[in-house]
RNA sequence: GGCGACAUCGCCAAGUGGUAAGGCAAUGGUCUGCAAAAUCAUUAUCCCCAGUUCGAAUCUGGGUGUCGCCUCCA
């Protein structure tokens, strides 16, 4: 397994700290608001990578935080007039309800921000301590130049940072790069007492205190979008090695973004849609493929027409599925021949080739076009066997059926009846009316040598 | 100003030194009363220039173009 670490910027051979186990943290959603699918990029990736893990036969520990307290919430709130608490709320809720519909696994542990304060106010007292970080008037600040490593992620020196710097003046910071680990609270804002008086943590310490906790002081893979390199992850490694002394995490993934029209999707630009209103639209395995369909650290560019053709190609997928009645024989033990063997390990090799879903995704159509040469229902075996360890195929069932309730159903054989009634009195007026009526009702009619079948288009 | 990514058929996209996978679309054939569906088949020398090499989409140098990070952001 080979894994790209943004760390040496070099594809590493994995290697796990414990044999047959992998520790995964991910970013999660700040819950101010609901997510847009550039964020679904994040979260559908690092569940592949969840899954595949599993496929290979590894034990997983996959933990994402949710940042329920943070500035956006707080202006969020006013904006609803109602607490923090109940906004936050509300968005994990959301959060939870469109992960589960983008067909996400639940992960393991979902610590919140709120629920590891006390934790977070002991780090920054020893940050502080340790001379990593200094208070000034209420505000706690990580202090970048007592740190020697800073920039070691990114690439970045102090130096350059202080040149181009949009970064805006802050008479307290006396490096314009230091970053908050404690904000004190104006009135009103939600707060906690800490030895520099009330208020809350900064963002960039959530992170380390809940990925140690859960997962011990370095753990396997650290992942998230592109851009949080820098700050975010930077400012995590600073702190965490600045206080115990080891590595936070021995891989940093970080996935691409998704564009809309070249441009980044962003809430700031405004130019998003949420994964909810999409998801309204089209199917969770089309969005799925659409961002297997290129490699995770690649940008992606996002338009319907692109789902659209993705929801096609995944129809090729479940068309043989139909072909064989996949639910019938999924119970029977495959039997996969050497020439399937190999096609698993060709996926298997691209899988591992620091996750190139692109190239296993081929394998998967390699597999539906041997199939429908030979009809062998062992294709359709390996077909679902490799597309479920990357998160397709979860209910193929409800994929399948075609359930309108037994009255419909019939309604539409007994039409299918009367139309061939008509062909065969060559009264063709009549037969391709009732093709086309059902056509405007979205029942498609489709003629094989067996006889009439029908389905739905959507 | 600093740092970084990307440029492959109409669209999407693999390929990282050995002679261009795959998907969608399109076109043609088979099937059909006609269609649709199904099925079979066909479709690129890789942004530009120079270099290294027996050999480059793949390496090096120089252009051009697009995008990102340096502020909250997956």
């Amino acid at each position: 397994m080979k894994i790209y670490n943004t760390m040496t910027r070099k594809k590493e051979n994995f290697k796990p700290i414990e044999e047959g186990k992998v520790k995964l943290y991910a970013c999660g959603p700040t819950v101010y608001n609901y997510f847009h699918i550039g964020n679904a990029r994040a979260f559908l990736f690092f569940d592949v990578v969840r899954r595949y893990f599993e496929f290979l036969g590894y034990e997983m520990t996959y933990v994402q935080n949710i940042t329920d307290i943070e500035d956006k919430l707080i202006n969020q709130a006013k904006a609803e007039q109602t607490t923090v608490k109940k906004v936050a709320q509300k968005y994990i809720d959301a959060f939870l309800e469109d992960t589960a519909s983008l067909g996400i696994k639940k992960v393991n542990h979902h610590p919140k921000a709120t629920e590891y304060i006390g934790e977070m106010i002991d780090l920054i007292k020893k940050l502080v301590e340790n001379n990593f970080a200094y208070e000034v008037d209420g505000d706690v600040y990580f202090s970048v130049v007592n740190f020697k490593n800073y920039g070691k992620l990114s690439g970045r020196n102090i130096d350059d940072l202080k040149v181009g710097a949009r970064v805006k003046a802050n008479v307290q910071k006396r490096h314009p790069a230091d970053f908050t680990l404690w904000k004190k609270a104006k009135p009103e804002e939600p707060s906690w007492g800490s030895p520099w008086g009330k208020g809350r943590p900064g963002w960039h310490t959530e992170c380390v205190v809940m990925s140690r906790s859960i997962l011990g002081e370095t753990f396997d893979i650290h992942g998230g979008g592109n851009d949080l390199i820098f700050p975010h992850h930077e400012n995590e490694i600073a702190q965490a090695e600045a206080s115990s002394g080891k590595p936070l995490a021995n891989y940093w993934m970080h996935n691409g973004y998704l564009n809309i029209e070249g441009e980044k999707m962003s809430k700031s630009l405004n130019n998003f849609f949420t994964a909810r209103d999409i998801l309204k639209k089209y199917d969770a395995e089309a969005i799925r493929f659409f961002f297997l369909s290129k490699h995770y650290r690649s940008p992606i560019d996002f338009n319907e027409d692109i789902i659209i053709e993705s929801s096609k190609a995944v129809e090729g997928f479940y068309s043989i599925l139909k072909t064989v009645n996949f639910l019938k024989i999924e119970n029977n033990a495959p039997n996969y021949s050497a020439e399937m063997l190999q096609l698993k390990e060709k996926f298997i090799n691209a899988m591992n080739d620091d996750f190139n879903t692109a190239k296993a995704i081929s394998v998967l159509f390699e597999i539906v076009k041997l199939f429908k040469k030979s009809n062998d229902e062992n294709f359709a075996h390996l077909l679902v066997e490799l597309g479920k360890s990357v998160g397709f195929f979860q209910n193929i069932a409800d994929h399948l059926a075609e359930d309108l309730g037994e009255i419909t159903e019939n309604l539409i054989e007994l039409l299918i009846e009367y139309r061939n009634t008509f062909k065969k009195e060559k009264n063709w007026e009549m037969a391709d009316k009732i093709r086309n009526d059902l056509q405007k009702l979205n029942i498609q009619l489709k003629d094989t040598s067996s006889g009439t079948d029908w389905s739905i288009s959507k």
